[in-house]
DNA sequence: GTGAAAGCGCTAACAC
DNA sequence: GTGTTAGCGCTTTCAC
């Protein structure tokens, strides 16, 4: 019924392995006979089987997605960017969504190398403990797009968001700003970690307090920026510096309909630099970091260690840039 | 090295058939068998390979997935549906971005189909002729979400845009607009045949002509938007319809930048219901339609021909409703 | 209830 | 340049 390599074979009166050597390109085959395979091949309309070569050869040419959720704008706008590289690179990507739960994360972990995949990407969120030991332990290579393990012992691309964070605050303090906001929440504790921690070095340093009743932990949706709102306004911040966009717009919004100014009465500024940044009026000022190559340069790191490539570096930092819209004075 | 079913039985001293079959959960194991099989597959960390059992089964548990661009929030949301439910019956979904584009489909096709997966869901987009010839010939089942191949001979789930757009249309009617707008282009052109063909059928039954310039066929992208308006603004539209919600959204500040009052001078309505509709002020006016699902049932359809379950239904409708929200009067 | 053995469709030595 | 052969790790008859 499906045609196989020994059908070719037999049909082109040579041998399987004259078959193989034509079909992966080995050019130790006379032209004449590769001709005549190939031709027998376009005509038994004849295509290799990925999975017995897989078996045979140890190799899949695929690589497994681990990722938080796919229906997320940035994480979606990241799967697009690794997904084209993956392609470029001849390999498909299976690609499953964890939640950011541990224990999803390590179920889809074994899946993966049950499938025995030729790598495995693992995507923003937050990296468990019980999970970076499991990968550390593994032998297919494993690179993180979008956040640490918590050690950042791992192959990882990443922004600088401490650096990003300090930039910022540093500008609104020089211009006179004394009551800061955090937002934050969802799957992006590392970012949380580092941008807060940005924040509180430039503070302190200035003698500016940012008090606990100042920094909400929530979800990273648009409805969840208004309970944000509700919960920090009575401290009367100046600027809130939110890592998430839709939670961001839903912030601003929710200002709005409180009847306040935006950017006069309140800045808002975000992390993630997705589309929705110019979908907002005003425009929401945010940290541009380049989504899309967050997800190509991972990939691409990854296709280096399933080829066996030299690796200068294990750690990548990629640019960002700050860019001051309508929701900052 | 890597252990595998040889070594689970020589060490609980049994034959690999008998392995095979406990890891299968086939019944035909004394008990006592079972458990010191499950022993030893615990103390060796035995992990079947997923590769080997689909060349031997001729199965791989593995679905592919044919979309345009995951990046979309559209798409991404039927993604996230279908994924949830390939999870639940224990398949792995392989990804590729088609850009709505027949070649890469067919590649990609190609390249799935020797991958060996169990079934195909294609989402969104045009099928073209070519495509939609290649799945009737291959032996996989393929399930298409979100849209229809063109003489919708292909087990599908969709919802009624004919009829969402002519119950929108009679509304607009009934309320006196005069002047309609429509406005589409990216991946949908089954949807824009659709909703075109309920408008027109609405309007010439009352007499309204939508004659060519006020249709504009673009990009679904937010920055479209504006030439959309740009390009049809001459025509004075009292209704713009939108299949996209980002498009839909670039036009409704393309319209306020204008100095036009939304809804009162100009109304708007889109086909997406992306989780976007919200994040604009006014909120935007759409048709709700049930993207999570769209996938999801997708994939049940799926699931159900490749387990020859019975199908009573291969073309599933899905409802959907209109709601008017602060775009439209 | 369990084992032996024949494949699944291919790659990769190795020989010629 | 090309063919032979032995696996890759599993499932699946078919015996017993």
């Amino acid at each position: 019924m499906t045609v196989t390599i020994y059908d070719v074979a037999r049909e082109a009166k040579v041998s399987m392995a004259t078959v193989s050597r034509v079909v992966n390109g080995n050019p130790n085959v006379k032209p004449a006979t590769r001709d005549r395979v190939n031709e027998v091949i376009k005509r038994l309309n004849y295509r290799p089987n990925a999975v017995a070569r897989g078996l045979a050869s140890k190799k899949t040419t695929t690589v497994g997605v681990i990722i938080p959720d796919i229906s997320n704008v940035y994480y979606s706008e990241l799967a697009r960017g690794l997904e084209d590289i993956a392609t470029m690179y001849k390999y498909q990507t299976i690609i499953s969504n964890s939640d950011n739960d541990a224990q999803k994360e390590q179920e889809i972990f074994n899946n993966l190398l049950s499938k025995q995949v030729d790598g495995i990407i693992f995507l923003g969120g937050t990296l468990s403990k019980e999970t970076t030991n499991i990968i550390k332990t593994s032998s297919v290579p494993v690179v993180v797009s979008g956040t640490h393990d918590l050690d950042a012992s791992l192959p990882a691309v990443n922004i600088d968001y401490v650096n990003a964070s300090k930039e910022i605050t540093e500008k609104f303090v020089q211009d006179g700003v004394k009551k800061f906001a955090f937002v934050g929440g969802g799957y992006s504790e590392k970012a949380q970690i580092d941008i807060l921690e940005g924040m509180k070095s430039v503070l302190s340093a200035n003698n500016i307090k940012l008090d606990d009743a100042s920094i909400y932990i929530g979800q990273e949706q648009y409805l969840d920026g208004e309970k944000a709102y509700e919960a920090i306004k009575s401290q009367n911040p100046e600027v809130i510096m939110c890592i998430s966009d839709e939670q961001a717009i839903g912030i601003v919004h929710a200002v709005q309909d409180d009847g306040k100014d935006i950017p006069n009465e309140l800045q808002v500024i975000s992390f993630n630099n997705t589309r929705l940044v110019k979908m907002v009026r005003p425009k929401l000022s945010s940290v541009m970091q380049p989504l899309y190559d967050i997800g190509a340069v991972g990939m691409r790191l990854l296709t280096k260690y399933m080829n066996d490539e030299q690796i200068e570096e294990s750690k990548v930092t990629l640019p960002y840039s700050i860019v001051y819209r309508g929701t900052t004075k």
